[in-house]
DNA sequence: CCATTATTAAACCGATCGGTTTAATATAGC
DNA sequence: GCTATATTAAACCGATCGGTTTAATAATGG
């Protein structure tokens, strides 16, 4: 029964990317990609409660993030990077899907709209963040 | 100052993760990833009401994931891939630094096995040599 | 003009979120 | 044993979420 398993991986991007949702928490997973961190080191940066810092560390533990080690009364928290590669392999296929088929279509459009080849215009923007364009307009030069 | 440039990007991981947090919307970018569709037809496989569909295309549209174009009365949506590279981006940033990190302590712990004396203590060096720093270390004060 | 179609707007609802404050729990160390 | 320390539990609060239902808006087509 592969349906089980797709609802229960459905579940963890759920949890994983809500807990990606947050400032706080991926500053706090910043801060574990330099090393183990106690519970309170976690929170020490933020201005709120420990109780609010530790229902945060608590999110990102159930989203199977990071692992917690109970070693006396200090919690030691680590980065589990398994959920995060579950999460890296969705959005890198997509983008890759995605990239695929944009680089299909201008190309469609270019053979479609160019009986002469007009080389490309004034595409050297250098900053391709947000493009914002009507359909089917060059702009992106980007190959894979 | 680049803090507002953080603060802009900081919100926009939010709402990117955020948009991929439901499971109904990561399917509806799953079939945008086959063509462009109308509203209508990104609502049909679910049973919700149209609504309510209407109202999860606009969350991805408000995260920069969708395009819409008003043409007569339909409503078309195609992919917009910039900000799913945004995220991308920050995923692969951590998903392979952590990697590194791993690769690097079960290096020292097969140092530790061998006979060579141990140049990185395993476990409790508090260690923060050679952290490299993603995009925005120092920000604190989050939205709010 | 009028009915149909495609979509959003608005008001509402229960659940969850992110935060607080005030306990409770458990360990460390004198 | 006592007290300080590290962390969670629990109750509460306003805001947001995901859904509903009922209108409103706008374009299509006979």
């Amino acid at each position: 029964m592969q349906s089980t398993r797709d609802a229960a991986q459905a579940a963890t991007l759920d949890q994983v990317f809500h807990a990606l949702s947050d400032g706080t928490r991926r500053a706090m997973l910043r801060e574990l990609a330099a090393g183990e961190r106690k519970v309170g080191e976690l929170a020490a940066p933020f201005s709120m409660s420990l109780a609010a810092a530790s229902k945060h560390v608590r999110v990102l533990e159930r989203a199977g993030l990071l692992q917690r080690e109970v070693r006396g009364r200090v919690h030691i928290c680590r980065l589990q990077p398994a959920r995060l590669k579950t999460a890296g392999q969705w959005l890198r296929f997509y983008e890759q899907f995605w990239t695929e088929r944009l680089d299909a279509l201008e190309a469609a459009l270019q053979a479609e709209a160019s009986p002469q080849p007009d080389t490309d215009g004034p595409a050297e923007s250098p900053d391709d963040t947000a493009a914002k364009q009507p359909p089917g307009k060059k702009n992106r030069g980007h190959r894979h």
